[in-house]
DNA sequence: TAATATTTGAAACAATCATTTCAGAATTTC
DNA sequence: GAAATTCTGAAATGATTGTTTCAAATATTA
């Protein structure tokens, strides 16, 4: 009966993630992203939505990417402290080598203060990887691998919380020396 | 001669950095900005320059008064390592009080990757926080009020890298508790 | 007080913003 | 192949963007 949609949505989608990502919410204009998507601005209408819709849509696409990724990485690892230490450096990796910084970062202090559907967004993604490192620190634990005497939901908060803080440093220094020092650091203490 | 500026410029500044604050660098457009402040962007034009001369002012600002606050605080304690808990518990404290996040960080992560004046200030800040705390650390170690086995610069790091964490935390948790607690267990370690 | 110099306010600027319109092209189903 | 339906492209929408213009108001100095 009729014509089916013509172009790729997740490619477009991840084309748009691109843009929001170097640019962010507010920096990217909807000339940028529906150039980078190669879809005019009525086809996006008429399939996605309008800016805010899009930019919904490219965080999930960023956060659910993320996840499938971080899975992978961790499912054949026995020892769960070797996982943590594994996840830790992989994130240094991602941090000191990506040119763009993490765009669900970004999008929290841009955003997420004063928008109700990002945070929520973001809130997921937060949770997961807390679920994901909070089943292996609590193995670790009682495996004795970690002997710190501290609840393993603190300690799962403690191990993320520095992420955020080496992504700033890596904007500010440029220099991997410094995280990778921090990161030693803190697994070591954990290993204690 | 001729007429003198009408306008209070330092409080001028201060009102266009609560709109940046809220809005971010892109959020917050010129009337928005002209309308807080309570002048004409002509006065604007003719006395402060554009809207990006007026962010850099008003980040200098905000680094500024943070540079003097954190300098009052820790001017008359005796031990290091208590100086450096009242400087965790005092960020702490602000984190999980203040309602717009940290306008420095909103500011790496919004601007400052492309953005090399901005960036200057905020790398500006950032080292005059280091050179705070590592004088405290240095202290700390001498006196083996810090038995850490470890250099003072990564120790220092290590350090400031719980801040912005601790924000994107709040942020999306809005739970003080949980930073609190991540606090307690960083002074710990340092103590040990 | 008069001449001078600068600020101020309101309006206008072109450019760009997000979004909508709609005729024509394209593809599907019968 | 014809009819039906939806998508696409280009143009136009009105609002808002950052910035400039300029006459009138104002304060200064001599």
């Amino acid at each position: 009966m009729a014509r089916n949609v013509e172009f790729d949505e997740q490619l477009a989608i991840s084309k748009a993630m691109d843009v929001f990502w170097k640019k962010g919410y507010n920096g990217a204009s909807m000339r940028d992203l529906t150039e980078a998507m190669g879809i005019n601005s009525s086809s996006l209408y008429n399939t996605i939505g309008d800016k805010h819709q899009l930019f919904l849509k490219a965080i999930k696409h960023y956060t659910e990417s993320r996840m499938e990724a971080a899975k992978k990485q961790l499912q054949q690892i026995t020892s769960p402290l070797k996982a943590i230490e594994k996840y830790i450096n992989a994130s240094v990796y991602t941090i000191t080598n990506e040119p763009n910084s993490c765009l669900a970062i970004k999008t929290t202090f841009e955003v997420a203060t004063g928008d109700a559907e990002v945070q929520k967004v973001i809130k997921a993604d937060n949770e997961f990887t807390y679920q994901l490192l909070i089943g292996l620190v609590q193995k670790a634990i009682e495996k004795k691998e970690i002997k710190v005497s501290q609840d393993a939901e603190m300690l799962t908060d403690y191990i993320i919380n520095h992420f955020t803080g080496w992504h700033e440093s890596f904007i500010i220094h440029q220099d991997k020396t410094r995280i990778k020092k921090m990161a030693q650091f803190l697994i070591e203490q954990l290993s204690q």
